[in-house]
DNA sequence: TATGAATGAGGCTTCATTCAT
DNA sequence: CATGAATGAAGCCTCATTCAT
């Protein structure tokens, strides 16, 4: 059965990308319920639910719960990076004003879209060792772009770090929190939450005039 | 009969200060396996075992799984806190000196002895309604060890903050990620990690000269 | 999904019919060993290993253990009144007459049929709250049935009691006694017998010439 | 250990003797509960409890949970039969006023006293094999008492019956049931539901003038 | 493809029982 | 005698997984 191959790289017949687009919506559906309650505490039946369908139905797309839990991973990573990659504030302009618009974007997404789903990359202590590898693989990718970022300040002289991969770490840590401390607000104090944490942390990175 | 009291006031007859001392046994393996895999990934079973014990016995110390996390969390919490309270360094000097002195503590505490615990407080996510209550009280407790330096330090004029909530969750939020990044380094690595870590974090409240 | 419904009112589809049969298998040995044992003393796995599934399996079907008592009783509650309330010779003829079919009737069956089970409605002692307040529902109707013949018998000047109320409840504490004295009783020692304990609650509504 | 003779003849020294008065606060304490919860439903917890005494002091006086419910079972049937064999409206009289007086009184212990108890004997279907056979002695000695009453009325002529076995059956079954209908009530009510119960159990023996 | 059904392992919890002190 | 502690079997329940249709 020509199954399980779960994320392709480019479907081709119309059947093929129905089953892509099929395997987008359960990815969704998962990495949202694993982001909102951890990966123990969601069971296939809470993901298939949500989608409508039955439990039984996922196993002709994923080969096990593990299986589905990597790939929700891989695709909320994949998906993340890409929409800070393509970030137009984010490829022009002096270092500080891309690093403070990744910033922003990267909480923004994490609050408004992906409530919860961050902590996926935050905690990897709760899964199996296998997806441990692949996580750090992701979230090595994710950093690279704030890690050039902030390489080009320093290089320019606009930043002034202790140690880049500590504060790439706290930046990260800082925002995957953000979630949690943002619950129950909305609108416009949402927004200045944001701002305020996007210049918290534009202060590691500091240069004085 | 005298069953799941649990985390009493003071023992008193030398049968309740076994009992007591047993409970902290417990509790502390608990609080370890909680802060190492999360609260649904760990079964009584785990925490038996590393007792060396049955699982039915720890139901003769605490009344459910529940029970025994908030409990398991509150002694690590209060214990903790304890310790930051009573550092000498952190309650004498430059709000400056005694601030790193509270991150330096409090991260070597994260890594050294409780490497994984940490994420009880942080990801208070897959606890149970009645234990989020019990987690924000704690570490409203915590916090404040921080919150007064800082205060303290800005109303001096010496620091210079952004937001005083925002930086404090920033800093609790990276060193609650320490041991995760610091997993493998040890002796004369891992104390440089928490010092670059100290010196990052303290940018946070850096006032230029 | 379509989990739990239970005891709906009417299968449509093929497939909803079949599961509605297996309900039935199901409650019905349920029934049967909570009537043989008492509630507390069945476990699920007694109940699965009379049906030849699993334990699990019976949660496919019933939400609880709870859940499967209340249905078994209600199922056997209304198939039991629905059964003496379509007796030709309880409908036609004297209340004499009509009573002593009831009452051969009950017993019959009570013997007979589910030689246990009676004790579901007699004994509410052991059950959960909820299902007593069921439980007594359903005898309410069960006595419904006695009740009118009697009171028409007494109406009709052939009867004379001492107390409806108490003549019922002597009536079908006896009944639900019977499978228990006539154990062991088998094929014309167990019809008279039937008979005489029919003939001896007849006295209770006796009228002499 | 001299242990486990449980319910010896003749205690004879004082150790002795205080060992049976323990005894007897035990029976009493369990067939309270067994009676009121049914014998799966308490545990010995329970019985402990309510004696303020831990669970294995239980097995210094009883070798195990069915032991103590047997022994409590005869301890209650031979006070319960004593109590009625030295009922002194029961040893005179026409066997229609002793006998009404037995069925009084034995109503009355039932409600009054054992609210609850007397559901081990009508029930024995919930007990293991061994305990059946004693409840059925124990039953029959209790029986043979009204018994002899029934059989002198036959005799003399002042009672009818259709079959005393039968008779005996459902006078035992009704008063059986009787403390469950009669929960709740109190006073003159509980009274009067005695007496209607007495009047129609008369009826079962009744000689028409 | 999808579903309804079933399984079996494992988790939480209770409890009769044992035993050192 | 009595207790505190521990055990282990058994019970309820959940859930990932499989499979016939």
């Amino acid at each position: 059965m020509g199954t399980h191959q779960a994320v392709g790289d480019e479907p081709v017949s119309r059947i093929e990308r129905k089953r892509g687009r099929r395997i987008q919506e359960i990815l969704t559906a998962a990495a949202e319920l694993f982001g909102e309650r951890g990966y123990a505490a969601v069971s296939l039946e809470d993901v298939a639910e949500r989608l409508d369908v039955t439990k039984g139905s996922l196993y002709y797309y994923f080969a096990s719960k593990d299986a589905l839990g990597t790939a929700a991973i891989e695709t909320l990573g994949n998906e993340w990076t890409s929409r800070l990659e393509n970030l137009p504030a984010a490829r022009a302009g002096s270092p500080a004003d891309r690093l403070r618009a990744l910033l922003r974007e990267h909480t923004t997404i994490a609050v408004r879209e992906y409530p919860a789903a961050l902590g996926l990359f935050l905690v990897p202590r709760e899964w199996p060792q296998d997806q441990k590898e692949r996580i750090k693989e992701l979230r090595g990718r994710h950093d690279g772009l704030f890690r050039r970022v902030v390489e080009e300040g320093v290089a320019t002289g606009e930043f002034r770090v202790t140690d880049v991969g500590t504060v790439l770490q706290c930046m990260h840590a800082s925002m995957s929190q953000a979630p949690v401390w943002c619950e129950g607000l909305g609108g416009t104090a949402l927004d200045e939450a944001i701002d305020r944490l996007a210049d918290t942390l534009m202060m590691l990175v500091v240069r004085e005039p």
